[in-house]
DNA sequence: TGAATATATCTTGATGTCAAGATAAATGGA
DNA sequence: TCCATTTATCTTGACATCAAGATATATTCA
């Protein structure tokens, strides 16, 4: 009997013609978002970073040499909006993570690539990163971690797939 | 191959000494947030409300008659912080969903109530919030479902306790 | 009783986010 | 060629959130 099990027993007795079957696993997704991005900062923030910083350096770092995108490609990789990507390259620019020059072949757009500073801390704190989520993760066997993967998987792609033909 | 497929894949690529396995169960977490939140605003729009304003009514309303509790009782349900509270409850006394009265018994507290506006307003909005929960879900079946629940009920579990004993 | 401590809530300042609109450059057709 | 449209990015303004500190009241115990 955990909180949300003790907030759909409040629902029950409260609103019995509403079937909150869902709302268990629903809850239980948000709380542990909660969760990880807690402990997730926690291994951020012994790198001056934030998670924003990390997922913009992270990204850039995983695409490979040059180790430079775009920021359209970064709000692509990121899902954040163009507003926002703009403030979190301002700060990494600022902090010397980031460069930010104007592409030679189209003049509206610009390349963001990592200074050496920017590899170097974002090498070392995705290595810490990775083995914090291991931690995390501690408490399921290989085979329970291999069915919650293939649930999780199932049911993001049915939810791309109704955000896609919403657009319509 | 999904977008999580896809940043595993480069983190194998450009990090082989790190072991990415749990990250796709962490992703996957994380952007089935941030599509379940998006789909709950769209119905909590309807009625005027974001996330935050809908937290708070629905624990008032799920609490029972007299559907009022204390900041630090709404505090412990939505695991906020006590700043973010004063913040919803002025937004919330604006619109006349809740009034918040000192507490005869407690000079240093107050007492939060559903209005008849507020009461109104959020049994609409749940039934809907329900109906929309059962639509996200459809893509599991009920075995399924019930067999997630408990994985992330088990993991969410650890991570509490990971919390707690982390005080010490 | 009084002082020290604990509790409840609010205030302040820094971040981070989004939506909508502005700006500038590229592209596609007439 | 040149205008209309599209694309890439930045700007602005409104919120929401947190951490840290302020304030007022309660409680504890010497």
């Amino acid at each position: 009997m955990d909180k949300v099990d003790r907030i759909l027993a409040q629902w029950r007795r409260e609103r019995p013609d509403l079937d909150v079957t869902q709302m268990g696993v629903i809850g239980r997704i948000g709380r542990l978002r909660s969760h990880l991005s807690a402990a997730h900062e926690r291994v951020f923030k012994k790198y001056d970073l934030s998670l924003a910083s990390f997922d913009v350096l992270a990204t850039l770092r995983r695409s490979g040499p040059p180790y430079a995108l775009s920021p359209s490609e970064l709000i692509d990789w990121t899902m954040v909006t163009s507003g926002t990507m703009t403030n979190r390259l301002d700060r990494l620019e600022k902090a010397g993570l980031i460069t930010r020059q104007r592409n030679p072949e189209d003049g509206r757009g610009f390349v963001i690539a990592l200074t050496d500073k920017g590899f170097e801390l974002i090498d070392a704190a995705v290595t810490e990163h990775v083995a914090n989520q291991h931690q995390m993760l501690e408490a399921l066997s290989a085979e329970e971690l291999e069915q919650l993967d293939s649930l999780l998987r199932k049911w993001l792609a049915a939810m791309n797939s109704a955000e896609n033909s919403e657009d319509s």
